[in-house]
DNA sequence: GTCTATACACGGATAGAC
DNA sequence: GTCTATCCGTGTATAGAC
């Protein structure tokens, strides 16, 4: 109900190099650590021009991680949308070893922190989650299953609810120890606990009457 | 290979007191924006208390999560050795409202963050969670299985990162908006996931021998 | 082993020049 | 809108008395 004006940004190259900054190095040292003149600088400017942008080191965070959601909104959208639950689950494979997925995931977790002690950052992020689970349990389980004919293992919004905590706590532990985790192991967790027909069943598979059903193998360990 | 000699700690009393103090003003403030100040002040000492003890903040932080680590392992082990697994998955109704598991909760993410950034911390933390894991899939899980002479539905030691994947997550979610995660919904997942006889399918059930099988009825929403 | 006192540095935020 | 200069508080860590 906010952030309708949504490119006024645009207008103002410094903010956007200023965010861009604040991003790595608040991935870097921290946000607590991490000092505005070293964000500054590595966006090319003092910190003056810090301040002339933002009332606050808060404020700087909060404005990064909205622009993250409104950019990662549009993506997961862009890639999902009119996809078979069956595909985006088997298209799930994280890059546990990507710089740039580790950066943005050790980031969230710090807005997360963040949040615990700031109700404005709280109530941000709750409502982003909020949105995403709607998004998931709405447009691609419940309408996936009536296509398919099938039930739900149990009530889509649960549903989404498990898939992104398992995506959370994949991503946690895979930090900690990029050899722990099984690359494939969260699309392999999704198709069981999905219950839809997976491609080694085809036998009892009643084809998805959805656009395109690419059904590949599964690679098994 | 260290930390052999236990509780040569005991003899100094000062050294848990602050400890405690640590746990709880880190919790509350973010171990970057804590002062030792305000952690002695809370132990009922002043700073020198401090550097007398621990060689430096981050010293005091992790003899802190090495404490917790011990004291959990000890709960644990006790609370699960000779469960059947179906007992432990109803039995997990995380407290998500509980204020000392938040605090908790908020230390062990601390934690994470400050082992992305330090070597140390990451192989500590690292560690422990690996034998987690192997304490999951091995006492419990690959046991309970055999004696129920079912076959797991993937391999233990990916259950296992499996079902601690799904508490973190839930978790998170749940201390960013209580209202959004149903409290009985780990234990409901878990029973699916694990695939083992389930109350409700009493009559393909093959009684496990193992000690004691309390089946006990499933509230559904 | 714990205290007080202090060195030493740094960070967020503000004022005012340009 | 961005800069420099500066205020002012605070933080880690150390020295040395007790």
């Amino acid at each position: 109900m906010q952030e309708r004006l949504n490119r006024q940004e645009r207008k103002s190259q410094t903010r956007e190099r200023l965010i861009d900054a604040a991003a790595v190095v608040f991935a870097r040292r921290g946000f607590e650590a991490a000092s505005l003149d070293e964000v500054a600088a590595a966006a090319g400017y003092t910190k003056g021009a810090v301040y002339s942008n933002f009332a606050s080191k808060t404020d700087l965070f909060i404005a990064l991680i909205e622009r993250r959601i409104e950019v990662q909104s549009a993506e997961q959208s862009a890639r999902f949308e009119g996809q078979d639950l069956q595909s985006v689950a088997e298209a799930m494979e994280y890059e546990y070893e990507s710089d740039s997925e580790k950066q943005w995931l050790v980031l969230a977790v710090e807005f997360w922190l963040h949040a615990m002690r700031d109700e404005r950052a709280r109530a941000l992020m709750a409502e982003q989650y909020e949105r995403a689970r709607t998004f998931v349990s709405t447009r691609l389980i419940a309408s996936v299953y009536a296509n398919a004919g099938q039930e739900p293992p149990m009530a889509p919004r649960d549903l989404a609810i498990v898939i992104e905590s398992l995506g959370i706590g994949l991503a946690f532990q895979a930090a900690l120890d990029p050899g722990a985790v099984r690359r494939s192991l969260e699309a392999e967790v999704l198709v069981k606990l999905l219950g839809l027909p997976t491609p080694d069943i085809q036998a009892a598979a009643t084809a998805p009457t959805a656009s395109e059903s690419s059904v590949r193998p599964n690679p098994n360990a």
